[in-house]
Formats: C-alpha cells, structure tokens, sequence
RNA sequence: CGGGGCGUAGCGCAGCCCGGUAGCGCAUCUGCUUUGGGAGCAGAGGGUCGUAGGUUCAAAUCCUAUCGCCCCGACCA
C-alpha cells in the first residue's frame, strides 16, 4: 500500500528516513550533516514558531537578533562552557582573502555574545528584568547526524534572560519549562515528563538543566527541550553588575533555554506510521484537503460549484486546500496528502452531489465517514479537535504502557535490551554510578523529578542507599 | 575516529567478475483513452558512468590515488 515506506516493525531507522523523504520533509544538503528544509517541513516549523513566539511574547519576552559570528576569545570566557563547546565548534580563519588576527567562532548557541552585550545594558535593577529571544540557527560539529535529530546546523529558538535574584531566575526557568512542556502536549500532541538533569547531563556553564524528555514510538527518549538557571556564571564571567535598590553592587542572575528543529523530528517519530507522515491538526500546514471526484467536464463544474459553496466559510476556520488538479487522479491524491500527514481528507464525487453527502477520512484513524453535507463543517471541526485529542491520548497510553518500576540491575539490562522502555529505578545521585550505568546499558539517566515524595530504596547499580527513582532510557 | 555500504539520467537500480555502440523501472514531455485508493496505450527527451592519474588499439568495467555521501558504534540538542 504505502510504496517507498518501510515498515516500522522492520526497520524503525529507516521508516523514519523514508516518512521524511516521501513527505517531503527535508532532504540531505551536500555537505555533511546538513540538511535542507524543504518546503512541507518548514511549514510545520513555521506553525511550531507562531506558537512558540506568541507564548513567549504573552509571558513579557521580545526577540532579538545577535551575530553568526562569536570572538573565539568570547566563548573561552566561561570555563566550563568553552570545555563543553569547544570541541564541536566551527571556527572561521579567514576572510576577505586573508586570515584572521582572531578566529571566529561559528555560533554554538549565544550566551556569551548575549551577555557580552547585556554587560552594557544592565546597570541597575530598573533594567530588570530583561527577557530576550532569538530566533536563529547554531552550528555544531556533530559525529553522527540525523535529519532532524540531530543535524551539524539547527534552526531554533534561545531564550536568554537576566534577573535581579536568584529567586527569580529559578521561577523563570521554571516558568519556560511549563512553557514547553504545553507546547509539546497541547500543540504536538507529544506527553513530556519534566524534571531536572543529572550534573552529567547538565549544560555546560549551568547550574541547573531542566528538561521535558518524551517516549518515541520505538521507546527511546528524546529531549525535546531544555531550560537552564545560569545563575550567576555568565554574569561574572562577562562582569555583568547592577546596582539594587538599596544601592549594592551585584552580579545578575540568567536562565536560557531553548527548542530546536530537533521537535519536527519528536513529532514525526511521535505519531506517524506505514503509510507515511500524520501530523496533530494545530500544527498542521494543511488540515483540511477536499478531493473533488468528476467524469465529465459538466460533473467537475457541478461537483466544483457545490464544494466553492460548501467551504464559503471555511477561511476563517480551516487552513484547507482544493486539490483540484485534473492531472491526477484521485486514489493518487489520496496516497499523496495521506504520506503527507493531512489530518482531514473529503471526497466528494457526483454520487455525494446526488446523495447530499461526503465522504470524510481521518489521516489517524483511516476510517471513513458519509457525512451530510449540511453539517460538513461542524463534522469537520469535531473531527479535527477529537483526533487532537486522539493522538495524545495515544501517544500518553504508549508511555504510561512502557514505564516500568526496576529494582534489579540484571532485570534492568536486560528489559533495557528487550521491550525497552522507561525505566523508574533509585540510584544514588553519584557520578560514577551514573558513568557506569551508561557504559554497561547504553542507557542514560533522562530526568528526576525534584517534587516527588522522597522514597527509600538502593541505587541499582551500587546497592547503596537512595532517596528517590529516576528515568532511566535510551535516548536519541 | 572504528566497522559496513554506496557513488552510472531527477529518483531507485542493473551492467563491472570476463574491457568493444550505456541499459531498465519510476518520474518528465506529447497525443488519445481514462478519473470514487498510486491509470492504460503509443511515442519522445534526458548520462563527459564521483574526481584525477595509469594500463590498453579500446576503460563504467582492470590498477593506483583521492573526494564525497549513507548506515551501524564511541560523543552530543
């Protein structure tokens, strides 16, 4: 049925390539690594941004624009940022035909840029706070890449914010996690655990990493967004000071955070299956396509007439489309705006015209309805809110199914290795337990969830005593 | 960086072992017939065979070098 798309029970690696190429996602670019966005998927990330954006606007944030380019001597500024960084940095030598008197960082992500321009911004706390966005792409040399997942150049967005307390800049990061994780939930239909990351797995230059990690189809994890407390790192690091109101000279307080391109690929590997793409309604480019059916000339101009009529309203209401192309056929229509993850398809044929009907398929259900034509665009707009819902719910049963509570590192290894899954078990907060966990699993430590009612139990990989269960996966 | 695979028409591939007119499917173009799940027939266009050397009367094919991409591992959003 679906030609060109393995199945995912036979390959998932591969089912997502090809989902992506028959969608018409994005394609690899010449150079290593990198990919071009192509239209389709650049729709959806443009969806993803109106969200976003207004999210970030409603809770008091603007957006900038800093430099591609970051002074290599910038990004040595930070000591435990420039050890994280360095190592995956694309530097530029030369210019203009001659080489540089100081190499030029290509941007990993901006925070020293950021705060090398907020040291001249911020001298008292009437500047606080300051809430900056950026959208933009970085640049990180990555070993293995995958479309989407993980490409050596990403589109995203970086927030970067500065506080006059320590209070304050917690709030906030905790704020943009709440931010994400609705994001991810209501718009993506993609359920996230929140929680905080090991030091291990912690940004570099942060002092705490929040996370919303989410269950893929196959059942890995995928970190779909992160949200830092900077402290004050990068404000001593770059002597950023304000004067508070009682007159005392102090180093400010900064979050970042971030959502990349990376959640076109959360999404995909979320709810899309054999047959191709399946995006959730609020995100789609296109939610409504409406196949018109015909013989005749006088059966097009009938069966046109009726549908300009029926979807007089819908401007407002639908984001749809009339593939009336008379170069193709129907069932090649059909096949085309399924691969390409429409969530609503209406046929409507001179058998409809005389029956006073439609037919209307959903792309996640498959199922096919005759629906009058009277109530088409209520139909429609209860169809598109329950497959919304649909694919939630789905999506939350699937890790809800797969989370699992171990005591025994053995159990563990092997579950890790067979069904896969989340995984709840204690651990005792130490590095080299952690270290040794991933070196004899493959799997990490993805979150821990800081409100949860502390619980006695063993580390399970050293016996020793623990206060509290972490996710345990393998991760993208 | 280690392991594996692949570079031949827009895409997917065959041809290479055994050197001798560069092929097939899909897509594209034209015409007719079609149109409720990837249409049929007839015709047409499209390639310096990744690149550079070498061997040879003759190289997609043999030899050498080189570049690139994909997949699987170690590192990362």
């Amino acid at each position: 049925m679906a030609k060109g798309i393995t199945k995912r029970s036979e390959d998932y690696s591969q089912w997502y390539l090809d989902v992506i190429a028959q969608a018409k996602l994005a394609d690899h670019a010449p150079v290593r690594g990198c990919m071009v966005i192509r239209p389709n998927g650049y729709a959806i990330w443009e969806r993803m941004q109106a969200e976003l954006d207004r999210m970030f606007k409603e809770s008091g944030h603007v957006n900038a624009y800093f430099p591609l380019f970051i002074p290599e001597s910038y990004l040595k500024k930070e000591a435990e940022h420039v050890e994280g960084f360095a190592p995956e940095c694309a530097m530029v030598t030369h210019g203009g035909g001659k080489k540089l008197e100081e190499p030029l960082v290509v941007r990993p992500t901006s925070e020293t840029v950021v705060w090398s321009m907020y040291k001249d911004w911020i001298q008292s706390y009437r500047d606080l706070p300051l809430l900056i966005n950026q959208w933009a792409n970085v640049v990180r040399w990555e070993m293995r890449t995958r479309l989407f997942l993980r490409t050596m150049e990403f589109l995203w967005q970086e927030g970067h914010t500065a506080h006059a307390t320590a209070e304050e800049a917690q709030e906030e990061t905790l704020r943009i996690l709440g931010i994400y994780k609705r994001f991810a939930e209501e718009f993506m239909a993609m359920p996230v655990l929140t929680g905080v990351k090991t030091e291990k797995e912690r940004f570099a230059g942060a002092i705490n990493t929040y996370a919303i990690e989410a269950m893929m189809q196959d059942k890995r994890a995928l970190q779909a967004g992160t949200s830092h407390n900077l402290g004050q790192n990068f404000a001593k690091a770059f002597e950023v000071m304000f004067q508070s109101e009682s007159g005392s000279r102090e180093y400010v307080w900064a979050t970042s955070w971030g959502v990349s391109t990376r959640l076109i690929g959360g999404l995909i590997m979320s709810h899309s299956d054999d047959n191709g793409l399946v995006v959730p309604p609020k995100l789609a480019p296109l939610q409504v396509v409406v196949v018109p059916i015909w013989k005749s000339d006088d059966e097009k101009s009938a069966v046109m007439q009726k549908i300009d009529g029926l979807t007089a309203s819908w401007k407002d209401k639908f984001r749809y489309k009339i593939d009336d192309r008379d170069n193709y056929r129907p069932g090649w229509k059909f096949n085309e705006w399924e691969k390409q993850g429409v969530p609503i398809r209406i046929e409507m044929g001179p058998k409809d015209l005389e029956s006073g009907e439609v037919v209307l398929v959903r792309r996640d259900t498959g199922e096919k309805e005759r629906i009058s034509q009277d109530r088409i665009t209520e139909e429609t707009e209860t169809r598109l809110t329950a497959m919304q819902q649909s694919l939630f719910d789905t999506a939350l049963a699937l890790r809800e199914n797969n989370t699992f509570e171990v005591d025994d590192y053995d159990e563990l290894k092997e579950r890790l290795n067979g069904e896969g899954g989340f995984f709840r078990v204690h651990w005792n907060g130490k590095r080299d337990s952690e270290d040794r966990l991933q070196a004899e699993t493959k799997a990490t430590i993805r979150v821990m969830n800081p409100d949860e009612p502390e619980e006695a139990g063993k580390c399970i990989v050293t016996g020793e005593p623990s206060k509290r269960r972490v996710v345990v996966a393998k991760a993208y």
